[in-house]
DNA sequence: TTAGGGTTAG
């Protein structure tokens, strides 16, 4: 039986934990998370007991109301009852220790999965590299990937996502850009446009990042709104104005859907660069592109006035 | 199939 200490419930009864949550009456349902409450007591008393994946649908259901806790003493009910957990069972009780931070427990149930004879899939795979990268632990997630991938756990894009993303977020540049070669020269899983704008939003003070949005631009997956932000933001801290303005160009070029975040990047690129004429030229084009301007585009806009000097301007914006 | 999950630009 699994009785980690929990973090965000007092030692209530799921459904007192419910109820005291949304102060409601015990006859009063009023959302879906009390309702797969009330169901699952009922069922609980059901004679003879409804099948495991009558179960596994209520926890699935209050594991996604972020309930975590309540799953796993839900579970441990269900033990007591001798319901057997099958291997969606398991996988969502993997899913709630990562998301509570116990990937001690996690993989106490890994062992529980492979001693019950299961294979774990690319959802558990997925599941217990997120709990890792959840809790900042490249490495771990980078060896369990090693480690189950070599079992015969097939990746997919979201495993290599979500591991790419580890490696840049803690700076891990090499990592990363080796993890992307070996998903271009993955038969079965090649970069997608999260793959591509991961890598370039790491990439983005290097020349790479530039030969990668023409390589998306070639082969694809096309470059999207956010492709074309990452970089645009880099040439702007950058103080590459001209190649700011060009990249713009080919944004409209190519009818991209501009938002309210392009143009502050470009607002704040020209103001940096002291062209307050094409920053002012800029935030008065919002309007007539159907554009609303933001607390932030006026914060950049009055920054920009202020520094270059024009203070009235900045106060009557 | 009942389970999981990825970029996050100012």
């Amino acid at each position: 039986m699994f009785s980690p200490s929990s973090r965000n419930h007092s030692q209530s009864s799921p459904y007192e934990v419910s109820r005291i949550k949304h102060g409601t009456s015990s006859h009063e349902i009023e959302n879906p998370e009390e309702e797969a409450l009330a169901l699952f007591r009922r069922v609980l008393r059901m004679r003879p007991l409804p099948s495991v994946v009558r179960f596994n649908h209520l926890l699935g259901q209050i594991s996604k109301t972020k309930h975590k806790s309540v799953v796993i003493s839900l579970f441990n009910q269900m033990g007591l009852l001798g319901i057997m957990p099958d291997f969606f069972t398991l996988n969502i009780l993997i899913n709630c220790f990562c998301h509570l931070n116990h990937m001690g427990f996690s993989l106490c149930v890994l062992g529980k999965f492979v001693k019950s004879g299961y294979a774990p899939d690319t959802v558990t795979l997925n599941t217990l590299m997120n709990g890792f990268l959840l809790e900042g632990k490249v490495d771990e997630a980078r060896e369990c990937f090693c480690k189950m991938t070599k079992g015969g756990c097939k990746p997919d894009i979201v495993t290599y996502n979500s591991l790419l993303n580890g490696f840049c977020k803690v700076g891990d540049t090499t990592a990363a850009v080796q993890l992307f070669r070996n998903m271009e020269k993955d038969r079965f899983c090649k970069p997608n446009i999260v793959s591509y704008n991961t890598v370039i939003n790491d990439l983005w003070r290097t020349q790479a990042a530039m030969e990668l949005l023409c390589k998306m631009q070639d082969c694809g997956p096309l470059p999207n709104i956010r492709s074309y932000g990452i970089l645009l933001d880099g040439l702007c801290k950058n103080g590459q104005l001209q190649e700011t303005i060009e990249l713009f160009r080919n944004t409209e070029e190519k009818k991209l859907p501009l938002n309210i975040v392009i143009y502050n990047i470009l607002i704040g690129g020209m103001c940096k660069a002291g062209n307050l004429v094409a920053a002012r030229d800029l935030f008065s084009q919002l309007s007539s592109k159907g554009l609303q301007p933001d607390a932030r585009v006026y914060n950049t806009m009055i920054s920009g006035l202020l520094d270059g000097g024009l203070i009235d301007e900045a106060i009557n914006l």
